[in-house]
DNA sequence: GCTTGAACCTCAAGTGGCTTGAGGGCGTAG
DNA sequence: CTACGCCCTCAAGCCACTTGAGGTTCAAGC
C-alpha cells in the first residue's frame, strides 16, 4: 500500500501522515524505489492515531496511548489518560463559559448605557477610550 | 516612560510589548538612545489591548477595534465584533460539551466493560488493538 | 573617570499540529 | 518516449507569544 492509499483509507492527508511519521507517531515503513509502502498494522496504527486526535488528545498524549497499546498495557492505563483528559476538557467548559458570560455582559451592557445617548462610557471599551452613541 | 516601566503598569511582559508593535497594535514610540520612550496614550492603548485579549478577542479583532477606537467611530461598531465574537465562543462551548459528553462516556464505558473481567474489546480503543484487563 | 549591573536593543528559533509550496524523482499507460 | 499522476525532501507559514544569544545604553557607586 503506497501512501496516497493509506491516506484515503484513513481519511487523512498525506503529508499528515509524514508529519505523523517524523512526529514518532508512525513507525517509519520499507521503501520500494525511495517510496513508502505501507501494510494492514499501518492502518490500524493510524486510524488508532486519528480516534485520538478526534478525542482531542494532544500528539504527546496520543504517542503515550500509542506506546502503552504497543506494550499491550491493560487498558486501565489508557483509563488514566482519558480521565485526565477529562478533566482537562471540563476546565476549559468552565473557562469559556466565564468568558461567555464577561462578553454577554459587556454587549447587553452596552445597549442599556449606549442606545439612543452619547453616554460617556462605553462598558466594552473599559479603557475610557470609546466614543459611545 | 522606558519599556520595562510600561510593561509594569500594564502588566505584560517586555517582549510582548515589542511583539504588539512589530504586530502593529502599538505605533512605534519615539527613541533616545535607541531606546524606546513612551508617553501615557500609550500605556491606554497597550491596557486595551490586554483588556480585549483577556477577552479573547484574536489579534486580528484587536488590531480592528483599537483602529475603531482611534477613528473614534460608534461604540455600535465595536459591540459587533463582540456579539460575533460571543457567537464563537458559544460555538466552542458546545464543541467541548460533546467532546465531554463522548469522553466520559469511553470511560464509563471501559469500567463497565473491562473491569474484572478480561474484556475483548475495550470501548477506549475502538480501533480493536488495545489489550483489556 | 571607571566599573558594575540592570535594563535595553536586535535577530533568530521554539511552541503545536499541521498545511502549503518549490523543485525534483518514480511508475505506468499509451 | 512522452505524458501524467503520484511520490520524495526540505522550507516556510499559521497564532501569539516566549526564550535565548550576543551586544549596547544608562544610572549609581567609588
Amino acid at each position: 500500500m503506497r501512501i496516497g492509499v493509506l491516506a484515503r483509507a484513513a481519511g487523512v492527508s498525506v503529508p499528515t501522515i509524514r508529519y505523523y511519521e517524523s512526529a514518532g507517531l508512525l513507525t517509519p515503513p520499507g521503501r520500494q524505489g525511495g517510496q513508502r509502502i505501507y501494510g494492514g498494522e499501518d492502518l490500524k496504527a493510524l486510524r488508532l492515531i486519528r480516534h485520538c486526535r478526534e478525542l482531542d488528545f494532544s500528539i504527546d498524549e496520543t504517542r503515550e496511548i500509542l506506546a502503552s497499546v504497543q506494550r499491550r498495557l491493560p487498558c486501565s492505563e489508557t483509563k488514566t489518560y482519558a480521565e485526565k483528559h477529562l478533566g482537562s476538557i471540563r476546565k476549559k467548559i468552565a473557562e469559556l463559559r466565564a468568558l461567555e458570560a464577561t462578553v454577554a455582559a459587556l454587549v447587553s451592557g452596552c445597549e442599556a448605557t449606549c442606545s439612543g445617548s452619547a453616554a460617556p462610557d462605553c462598558v466594552i471599551l473599559q479603557a475610557g477610550v470609546a466614543n459611545c452613541g
